[in-house]
DNA sequence: CCAAAAGTGTTGAAACTACACCCATGG
DNA sequence: CCATGGGTGTAGTTTCAACACTTTTGG
C-alpha cells in the first residue's frame, strides 16, 4: 500500500484548553491557572496544554481535567475550535476548546496548587489569548444547555432540594425565575425522583429529588 | 522576550472536512468527492484538505469550498472537531469539520471536475474515515439551526415561494409540515418581506418573499 | 371548463405567566 | 412565639395542532 508522506507540510502545534465551570457559594465560577510561561507569564489564563501524538482530544481534555482538579467523572464537551493564525505569538496554535461542569462538593475535588482558582463569571473578564472570547462563548453554551437538557444536575450533588435547582437556573441565566412555576415545569418533566428529606435544619426541611438514571438530553425547561 | 520551543513536540497533522447541502430537485443532497490518494482511494468522501501554515481554518475551509463548487459567498459554519487517535490510517490527523449550505441556483455555481458527485442525503451512507459520522452530526446540527434559526434562507434563491420554503422544512425534517400553520407561523416571525409574484406559470402565481435584512438569528419555527 | 397550485380561519387543547399565603421546624 | 425557608393553586393569555374549501391562472 502507498502512503503517501502526509508529513510534509508544516504543522500547527494543537493544544486543548478548557473552561471548568463550578458552582461556588451559588454562583457560577470557572477555574483559572496562573501561566508559568511566556507568553503572558504570571497572568490568569484557562487550563489546557499540548495534546501528545498518542491521546485523543478527550483524553487530553480529561488529563488536565485530572491534573488541576483532582476529580474524574464529570460532565465534559467540546466547545469549539480555534484556529486564526495569530491567536498565539510562539507561532502557529489551533486550540481545541472543552467546557466541564464539576461538583464542588465532589469529595476529591481538589486544587493541584497555588497557581489555580475559581473566578465569579462575568462577562468582562479580561484573559490572555482569545481566552475571553472562549469562556464568552462557554457561557452561551451552559446556557443552551441549560435550557434544553438535564445537564445541571452535573453541577449539584446526587441529592438536593429544589431550591437549590431553581438556584442554581437563577445564576446561570441571571434572573429570579418563579417559584411555582419553576417547581411545577421541573416536576412535570419527570425527570426527578424524591429522595428523602433534608434533616436538622432550623426550618421547615425540603423534600429532596435525584435525577432518575436513564432521562433524555432534550427536555426545554426555560 | 523568551519564546519557549513549542516545536518540541511531535504534531499531528490537521484538516478540514466540509458537509456541503445543497437542494437539488427539492431534495437535500450532499457533494461528495473522490478520493484521488490512499488511503481508500477511489471511494466517495467528504471534500477536505490539508490546513496551510498561514491560513486560519475556516479560510482552508472557504478555499476547499471555491475548489469543489466554485461558490464564495455562502453559509459556512463549524460543526466539530475529530481527534480519535486512529481515525486515519496514515498516521495523526485531526480534522476540523465544517458544513456549508450553498444555493444550487447560484449562478457561480459548477462542480469542479469529474471527481465530484451530489448525493442524496440518508443516515445510511457509507463512506470511509469517520465521514458518515460527521455526515450525521452535520443532519443533526442542520435540523436544529432550521429550528431556531433563519438559516434556511442560504439554501434558497433571493426570493422565493412560501411553499418552496416549506417544501425546504418538510425535506430537511422528512416531515409534511400543515400548510396552513407553517405559513401562519412564519408570517408572524416577521422576518419575511413581499417581494412580488410569480409570472407566467400555468396556475394562481405565488407571492414572492425575501428575508428581511436584519433578522435576529434565533427564531424558533418548528 | 379543466388542471394545478395558491390562499385562507376557526376551534379545542396545551403550555405559559403572574401572583400571595400558609406550613414545618429549631431555637 | 418567632424567624427561616418550604410548599402549594388558579385564572387569563398565548401558542399549537388539526382540519377543507375557494381562488386564480394558463391552456
Amino acid at each position: 500500500m502507498v502512503i503517501p508522506n502526509i508529513h510534509e507540510f508544516e504543522k500547527p502545534v494543537v493544544t486543548v484548553d478548557i473552561v471548568i465551570f463550578s458552582i461556588i457559594k451559588g454562583k457560577l465560577h470557572i477555574l483559572l491557572v496562573k501561566r508559568k510561561e511566556e507568553p503572558s507569564k504570571g497572568e490568569w489564563a484557562l487550563p489546557g496544554g499540548f495534546v501528545k501524538i498518542q491521546e485523543s482530544l478527550e483524553e487530553a481534555a480529561k488529563r488536565k481535567l485530572l491534573e488541576k482538579t483532582g476529580v474524574k467523572d464529570l460532565y465534559l464537551e467540546q466547545l469549539y475550535t480555534w484556529g486564526d493564525v495569530n491567536r498565539d505569538s510562539r507561532g502557529r496554535v489551533i486550540t481545541v476548546s472543552y467546557y466541564a461542569l464539576v461538583n464542588a462538593q465532589d469529595k476529591n475535588m481538589q486544587l493541584s496548587d497555588e497557581g489555580a482558582k475559581w473566578t465569579l463569571v462575568n462577562t468582562n473578564l479580561r484573559l490572555p489569548f482569545d481566552h475571553s472570547k472562549i469562556v464568552n462563548y462557554a457561557l452561551k453554551r451552559l446556557r443552551w444547555k441549560f435550557e434544553y437538557t438535564p445537564v445541571a444536575f452535573s453541577l449539584l450533588p446526587k441529592t438536593f432540594k429544589l431550591s437549590e435547582l431553581k438556584g442554581l437556573y437563577d445564576t446561570v441565566f441571571e434572573k429570579d425565575f418563579d417559584k411555582r412555576n419553576f417547581i411545577k415545569k421541573i416536576l412535570s418533566l419527570k425527570i426527578l425522583e424524591e429522595a428523602g428529606k433534608e434533616e436538622s435544619v432550623a426550618n421547615r426541611p425540603a423534600k429532596l429529588y435525584r435525577a432518575k438514571e436513564n432521562i433524555s438530553p432534550i427536555i426545554g425547561i426555560v
